[in-house]
RNA sequence: GCUCCCUUAGCUCAGUCGGUAGAGCGUCUCCAUGGUAAGGAGAAGGUCGACAGUUCAAUUCUGUCAGGGAGCUCCA
């Protein structure tokens, strides 16, 4: 009997009888691998574990539990929907179905343009479950380009997939489905078939662990004009533990939504008589933001910052010299005419600083000239768009505008990612990554000297900063060059807040000039530059970095005081007065509940220190601290201890 | 803007197969004076998002609008 012989990843060899499958080579090595492998990698090609393996085959089993593996779990999850689609609404088109980040999706048509709420939803779901229980197999062939147009002759997408594929669109992200002129598709059942690339699991009883989570609508190749099809998204794993933890997971996520907490904290509400996208800030959430501000500007002014301040409206004139409303109308608010003129309210301040600039004679020697405001802009939002304070329609942005000459660029681009980080550290952000966005192929504007310069200029003060960062091609604006700067928050989720923006076209449409030290008149460059971004995202960023435990320099309060008994409460009132006269935020909780409701009140409103004083404390000049996160109570704390601590906290920002 | 979903008391939600409504929390009052995550009792509080339509009757069914959510697109 012929053998063949295969090499593991660890370099051993295993011989196996002609024929055998990369499924038969898991089985030889042990049922628990035959069990979890999904797929083989073969000579670094993935393939089916139904497939022959060749003599002298590098053979690696990927399982479940590989990254790769749940990837194919989420991919087999998504023909399994599919099929179920088709057999609860015969006559669906499918367009694609990727594996994604935890999940997968599918794209797809329904006959008469019907479309799927939540309880079709379950149906699905329900169906996915029998279709799991029939252990199905994936049955891969392939057949010719001729052969798979006349397959696929009543899927339109697909058709459209295989003939951009064909005609030469090769880079295209749909090319998996074909190698060389064949065309790859999957068999489950005699009514459900799928062009796919594959590999799959062996058959459907593998899968079993998803949910379905919405249904929504998405555009035909992600374009606006193109057909509207239906999407539904779900959540595949190789267990039914995994999933467990990634729903609650979700629900963690969930607890922190901005939104929530904005209304738990009593910090931020969005009147439906303001409008969408347009908020009202509460006390206790406009003292954060307060502290924000001032934080600002204080480090603005120790950065060498000039202020400034800018009109909520301007005539059209402006917009038209800085071409906003060439290219930006429709993310502008509508005009108000008003003595024969049209007043825009503002959708970015740097034509008003420009203005400034402008405003006299400027000397090389004036130079950098750094321009800061906490400006406040409104952009017409698509209604859908809107979200809480992460997208308004109205915000402020920390907003600064740098005025330089060519040869300082490098130098001003490296102190301020020094500024940003500096900003963002504060803020509790350690984990950063740039992208560095250089010139776009199609038309822009600035020579390629500068261009060439500027984004050098960037890529070291990047470097310098040892920042970690991607390059996106022609990804930067047609006025210049930028970096944008992502944190990372508390649940590893990233977020772009700053931008670096190098701007050519301004300093030209405004006709910018400065006499340099040979009495010649020359082009400053403009450096656009914030750092919170928005300081009402920043804020929504916070409060989902945080989950609401503001650190104490941030807290709305940052001590409540609770008096055991009515005999304690001048002596509460006492140290709450001492410890605001040293500067700190407090309140007394006096009212008629209980000490451990009082406790909880104060522990769910997140406050950082809930402090009790009864008899001892009047007796010893203590309080009893119960400091936020922590179990155990502490008693006997000097008042002046406890003073120390909390200056000792705001100055750590912790 | 597009697709789907949602809108009932200050908040979180039940409910009415069409006959105008409930709970918990919160608020107020009273009792309880309590040493660390919900003491007890009572009261007030709702044009059931708005406007039309169908109906003897609409919070409930239909439509339009407004607001919100998820996603798509967008974020120069």
């Amino acid at each position: 009997m012929s053998a063949l012989t295969v090499t593991l990843p660890d370099g051993s060899q295993r011989s196996l009888p002609e024929g055998s499958t990369a499924g038969d080579l898991a089985a030889e090595i042990g049922p628990g691998l035959a069990k979890a492998a999904v797929i083989a990698i073969v000579d670094d090609k993935e393939i089916d574990l139904d497939v022959p393996l060749a003599d002298g085959a590098d053979v690696s089993l990927v399982t479940a539990s590989d990254e790769l593996g749940l990837h194919t779990i989420r991919h087999s999850t998504a023909h399994l929907m599919a099929q179920a689609i088709l057999d609860l609404h015969p006559g669906a088109r499918f367009a694609i179905g990727p594996p994604i980040e935890h999940g997968f999706y599918y794209d797809f048509d329904l006959p008469d343009g019907k479309t799927l709420n939540d309880e079709d939803l379950e149906a699905i779901e329900a169906r996915m479950h029998e279709l799991v229980a029939a252990d199905q197999p994936f049955e891969r062939y392939e057949i010719s380009v001729p052969e798979a147009l006349d397959l696929f002759k009543d899927e339109p997408y697909k058709m459209e997939i295989i003939e951009a594929v064909t005609s030469g669109a090769a880079n295209s992200d749909d090319a998996g489905e074909l190698s060389g002129d064949t065309v790859s598709y999957y068999r489950n059942s005699d009514t459900f078939l799928d062009m796919c690339t594959g590999p799959h699991v062996p058959s459907t009883g593998r899968l079993g662990h998803f949910k379905l989570q919405r249904v929504a609508g998405a555009y035909w190749r992600g374009d606006e004009k193109r057909p509207q099809l239906q999407r539904i998204y779900g959540t595949a794993w190789s267990s039914k533990k995994e999933l467990k933890q990634h729903l609650v997971r979700l629900e963690e996520a969930a607890k922190r939504d901005h939104r929530r907490l904005a209304q738990e904290l009593d910090l931020v509400s969005w009147p439906t008589e303001l409008g969408p996208g347009l908020a009202v800030w509460h006390p206790k959430g406009a003292i954060i933001r307060k502290i924000m501000e001032d934080y600002s500007r204080q480090r603005h002014e120790e950065g060498g910052y000039d202020f400034a301040y800018s009109p909520h409206i301007a005539k059209s004139v402006l917009w038209e010299t800085s071409g906003h409303l060439d290219f930006y109308a429709d993310g502008m608010y509508p005009p108000m005419e008003m003595d024969g003129a049209s007043y825009y309210p503002k959708p970015m301040n740097c034509p008003f600083h420009v203005l400034i600039f402008k405003s006299g004679q400027r000397s090389y020697r004036e130079l950098p000239k750094k321009i800061f405001e906490l400006g406040t802009v409104y952009r017409y939002e698509l209604s859908g768009a809107v979200h809480g304070l992460m997208r308004s329609r109205g915000f402020t942005q920390d907003d600064s505008h740098v005025f330089a000459t060519r040869e300082q660029i490098a130098d001003e681009l490296s102190s301020l990612l020094d500024f940003m980080l500096g900003v963002l550290r504060d803020f509790g952000f350690t984990e950063f990554e740039a992208k560095l966005s250089t010139r776009p192929e199609e038309k822009s504007v600035g020579d390629d000297e500068i261009w060439d310069s500027a984004t050098a200029g960037l890529q070291a003060a990047l470097e310098a900063h040892g920042l970690d960062y991607v390059v996106d091609e022609g990804g930067g604006a047609f006025y210049g060059p930028k970096i944008d700067v992502d944190v990372r928050d508390a649940i590893g989720r990233a977020w772009q807040l700053s931008t670096i923006q190098l701007d050519f076209n301004l300093p030209e449409r405004f006709e910018l000039e400065y006499v340099a030290p040979d009495g010649e008149r020359k082009r400053p460059v403009m450096i656009h530059r914030a750092l919170m971004g928005s300081i009402e995202r920043f804020f929504g960023v916070l409060i989902e970095h945080y989950a609401g435990n503001f650190p104490a320099w941030l807290a709305p309060v940052q001590a409540r005081i609770l008096p055991v008994a009515e005999a304690h409460e001048d002596y509460a009132r006492g140290v709450a007065d001492r410890l605001r006269a040293a500067g700190f935020r407090i309140e007394v909780d006096a009212a008629n509940d209980p000490l451990g409701k009082r406790v909880r009140n104060g522990k769910v409103q997140k406050i950082p220190y809930v402090l009790v004083v009864g008899d001892d404390d009047m007796a010893n000049d203590t309080v009893g601290v119960n400091a936020r996160g922590v179990k155990d109570v502490e008693r006997d704390v000097t008042v002046d201890a406890f003073t120390e601590r909390l200056a000792a906290d705001v100055a750590a920002k912790s």
